[in-house]
DNA sequence: GCGCGGCGTTGATTCAGATCAAAGCCTCGC
DNA sequence: GCGAGGCTTTGATCTGAATCAACGCCGCGC
């Protein structure tokens, strides 16, 4: 609840070499809320998996009989209607946590984008976590606190943003993934389609297209492939993305 | 994090005349954590106050120097963007609490719609009784973990339903307000204007109007007057909401 | 090497909802 | 009781993004 810098939250599966200890993300998790003595409880209650680009791990309405901690990849949350329409409501990445759902079925989907790893706890398992470590919950309110906060940014987004507006916020968004306490890179790869891009941000795969193309053409990014953005004019970017232009 | 009921949020004021112990949401709130002997230490880390009609009392980007509880009244929440269009994130009434952002300013502002009582917390104050009230920690986390899960679906009606979709499942929303292990209300009063329901569901004040008087003369709704609302078919509604229409 | 399927771009047209405009209708103060 | 101002409704028109349609690009399997 304090202010502290937003970092991954990254619990550590079992069985891995060193298990949690050695976590590429431990130094900047949850895990740091438990002392090093106790690393072996938090080990011994996860175990690992793994999800093929395309594969769901997460399945709306169905029991949610577990948490995860994506320890690799990329997958996209979303909330489907009955007739198809789609809505994603977050990309995950390495160090994100999540099925905080107070509830006993799932709220969303969750699909692999690229080959995802994660950890995964029974909701037994982590409540007992939990329990033991309050320095852990701590974190997780703070990590839940941190969603709120990037969730009604979407719902400014999707409810008042125009098209040119909504795409200069997600690319500004994208351009600072992973960057922690850094600069946030000019150049760098959307592992998403545009199909998914169309679905975050509430437009068409056309329109999304267009809309980039007129970025391009209005000398405000590059896109040297499909995949590839580079940010030439940062502020007028972050002009747009506030709707001031 | 396990299945619990949604329950309001309450904690109460010092100053009371029976403080915290005689709250109408004791029972049905976060304070239901805190042992009746502790009941002291949470009244005297709260000061009341109240905010008249129309006058904000959180304001986004100042400094997030402390925690609500509503205790009466209801407050919209919003973004907004510089030229003025404004996103109501949400309608918060009785026992909701807000102000949980990890950030050292307010991530949106807070109006009154009526008139609101609050109870509110210094950052330290609460943290300290955080602290010490494990428990409280924890609802606090399932408190959040609902909102998340609210402000997916209200990413999802913004970003692809329809006006029509939009209304009607605003609609039962509210009248689902309030109602906890009962059937929800037929009729109910709502609160705030045109204006303001439109900035919560993406549309214009115009669009929701049209949107009400069309779904009246379907017979779905009653509109006695402005402010009152009567469902006539439930199921009709949502199978509008769903999308399935 | 070639054909196929998925993804992305571009163009033409449509349409849901926004915008512009004008009344009706309450409520409240005087 | 009456007038003013704010909220709501309704109507006419406009427009940004959706839809419909076609084609280009690329990676992969055979």
């Amino acid at each position: 609840m304090n202010a502290l810098p937003t970092r991954p939250l990254v619990l550590d599966p079992r069985g891995a070499i060193e298990p949690c200890g050695s976590c590429d993300a431990r130094s900047q998790s949850v895990c740091n809320a438990i002392p090093e003595p106790e690393m072996r409880r938090l080990a011994e209650a996860a175990t690992t998996g793994h999800a093929a680009p395309g594969s769901s791990f997460v399945v709306e309405g169905e029991p949610a009989s577990a948490f995860f901690n994506i320890t690799g990849g990329t997958a996209k949350l979303y909330k489907l209607l009955p007739d198809g329409r789609r809505q994603i409501t977050g990309f995950v990445g390495t160090g994100h946590f999540l099925g905080l759902a107070v509830s006993d079925t799932y709220a969303f989907s969750a699909e692999a984008i690229d080959p995802v790893r994660y950890c995964r706890f029974s909701r037994a398992k982590l409540r007992a976590l939990l329990d033991d470590f309050p320095a852990m919950e701590q974190r997780l309110l703070q990590v839940a606190s941190n969603e709120l906060v990037a969730a009604q940014e979407q719902m400014l987004l999707l409810g008042r943003k125009t098209a040119r507006e909504r795409v200069a916020t997600f690319l500004l968004a994208q351009s600072r993934l992973g960057v922690i306490c850094q600069v946030p890179r000019a150049r760098f790869a959307l592992p998403m389609t545009r199909g998914d891009i169309a679905d975050y941000v509430g437009l068409t795969i056309e329109t999304v297209s267009r809309t980039l193309t007129k970025l391009r053409s209005d000398g405000l990014v590059d896109i040297p492939n499909a995949t590839d953005i580079v940010i030439r004019n940062r502020a007028a970017m972050k002009q747009i993305a506030e709707g001031l232009t």
